[in-house]
DNA sequence: AATGAATGAGAATTCATTCAT
DNA sequence: GATGAATGAATTCTCATTCAT
């Protein structure tokens, strides 16, 4: 597997010193993006935000796509942390995708509006970095194919190996639906019921 | 039920005239928006694509916001009435929604780029404008929910009711996501096996 | 011979209107370069002295450097213009050589400013660019060429075909660093004296 | 005849320490401005060049126009000292005009991008530093008055006492052309083409 | 003496919108 | 109704210079 993240250049020197700065710049812009999205949000805000001045901003960043795609990798390796962190007591078959599913969820309720930054603004990144984010947008969606094999070997899933792909996806797109649809779907269920119900309805599949 | 579409001011009285100018608009618009973006499409773009002067175009419009309302309520009203159509020939139950399901599907397949047009930039309209494509959104989702409460009726379909809007939810965001996660899918699936597994999958939930 | 003149895009249609207002923008922004030098005039400053808005200097050039050639250019055809107006009583032979360069270097101290300004600053214009004004360059020194050709033929002056070049570049350059160097050269010589002298020593070279 | 060279103040002591810094800046910043000219020229570029930090540099200078300064200052002692050197050999009268000026032509030529850079970029220093550079241009043309008053004294050279400065400037002139314009000189001439046919010009005025 | 992170004034350019014709 | 020239606020990004370490 190749590199997972594209290394952004800066003009400072001290490794310590960009690894912090910019993790002061994602905070700062991520709220600002969310507020306003990428779009309306200016250079300078971010750099107001981040307590620093426009020229500093730029020593560790080279345009303003290079921040937003610091953000959205930030938040995918948000999702996979704790989604690993999560996943780490392993327990098998079925139960564990049950516990994912769930747990996956419960990520996607707690981060919604970074679910819908990526979302809506992923695609004014250049091409390349666009790449990458959708790459590890795939490295989530592997988490629960490899739950789903798992699943399959012990015969607690009873699901053929064409549609695995399928149900990874469905999984990663009804738990980021939540965030994404919440105006409507907040309407009528809780995170609770709207976890139970779907999870009923990927089981019975497999069943 | 209120008013299901925003009116947009103009200044020119002919109404027929406005019909047509703002069809010629939104046909020239929703092309430079799937290829360039809401934001980096100018306004004098619309014009010249359009076929006539910038001056004219404000003739029509108030503001930006307003050409990508007209597009998205153009693609919505777009998908509801091949939808309608789609639908018109009424078997009853089960039957019917399957032959709903891979209609709509087919449906967002054809018209994937405005799909992908409406779940990114549908965030840049004012909040008001917002609200009416929010509400187009739901009309689509009730086509569906009608089809299953009818399947209930009749016994073909094995839903409680509190799962039809939920089930109504999934047909359309699974539907939409064919277009929106194209570059995963594609690689995996034609959208016949796509369209196939999810249609055996959400069928299974209700038997 | 080709296009003697790089045509600048404009988003004015109104060509007249583009004459009109360049014209304008090049007299301003002539004063302008002689005073402080390409690089330290803001466009900012060159709209307001022309008198309309930055944004409507744009509508008539693309960049910065479109101002550059249109003042270069601006220049050279004046010179020409000039230069060829001073020429047309055609007298003969070395007659009219001698002549040519009287009012040649009298052009030379009329325009110093805008000689300076080429010297210094058309190395600030984008390669293709600068090569039309090189070519203009050219045009100039083929005046002389072709004065000097003149008395070859019919005896007036004596020049081998090998030295023409040489000594129409040389008329040129003399000339032009009346302007260049007057720094040194005023304080020795006044205009009158200077050409007299150089008309005398180019002319030894040919009896 | 007073101080030939400003002095740029330093905050560094080890007046050794400057003159090698200094030498390296020089070195460094020469190639860049040949290259890319003076204002396309950062301070950073010029102190990465040099093998030195940003913050050191301003040790040694106390602005961009400083580095400028140094350079030009470089150049010309550097054509002095070939100069100087070459015209050791002092024959007399006529030869040595020839001499000195094939030799100059040499150097001119040898160092074509220097004597462009000075004629291109000097406008940017700041008048006192102009000031001096003028000053080593004068220089360098008293060579030549002086060789030419020689020649003058012992009859080799006809020329008159008025047209001394005006011969000097001439050949320095010329010698500099065929750096200035040799785009166009290149074309027709080689280098000792263009030396013969100048000298035979410049003779014939002094026969 | 050496360093390089921090700075912010300033620069070119864009673009939605207006309004006189 | 149609037009398009005029506008200037807003935006991204640069870069010479400083100063604490």
């Amino acid at each position: 597997m190749g590199e997972t993240r594209k290394p952004i250049p800066t003009l400072v020197k001290d490794q310590g010193l960009v690894r912090l700065r910019r993790g002061q710049i994602i905070r700062a812009a991520v709220d600002l993006f969310v507020e306003k999205g990428f779009h309306k949000t200016t250079t300078r805000e971010i750099a107001r935000a981040t307590g620093i001045g426009i020229g500093t901003l730029y020593e560790y960043i080279q345009s303003k796509e290079d921040v937003l795609y610091l953000v959205c990798d930030f938040i995918h390796t948000d999702v996979e942390e704790k989604l690993t962190a999560l996943l780490a007591e392993q327990r098998t078959g079925r139960d564990t995708l049950v516990h994912a599913i769930r747990s996956f969820f419960k990520i996607m309720d707690e981060m919604q509006d970074y679910v819908l930054l990526i979302y809506q603004e992923s695609k004014s990144l250049p091409d390349e970095m666009l790449h990458y984010v959708l790459a590890k947008e795939e490295v989530i969606m592997r988490h629960f194919e490899k739950i789903l094999e798992r699943g399959a070997k012990d015969g607690s899933l009873n699901i053929e190996d064409g549609s695995r792909k399928l149900m990874a996806h469905n999984i990663t797109v009804l738990g980021q639906m939540w965030a994404f649809r919440r105006w409507f779907l907040r309407r009528y269920y809780t995170l609770e019921q709207y976890t139970e119900r779907q999870v009923s309805l990927l089981l019975k599949e497999m069943s």
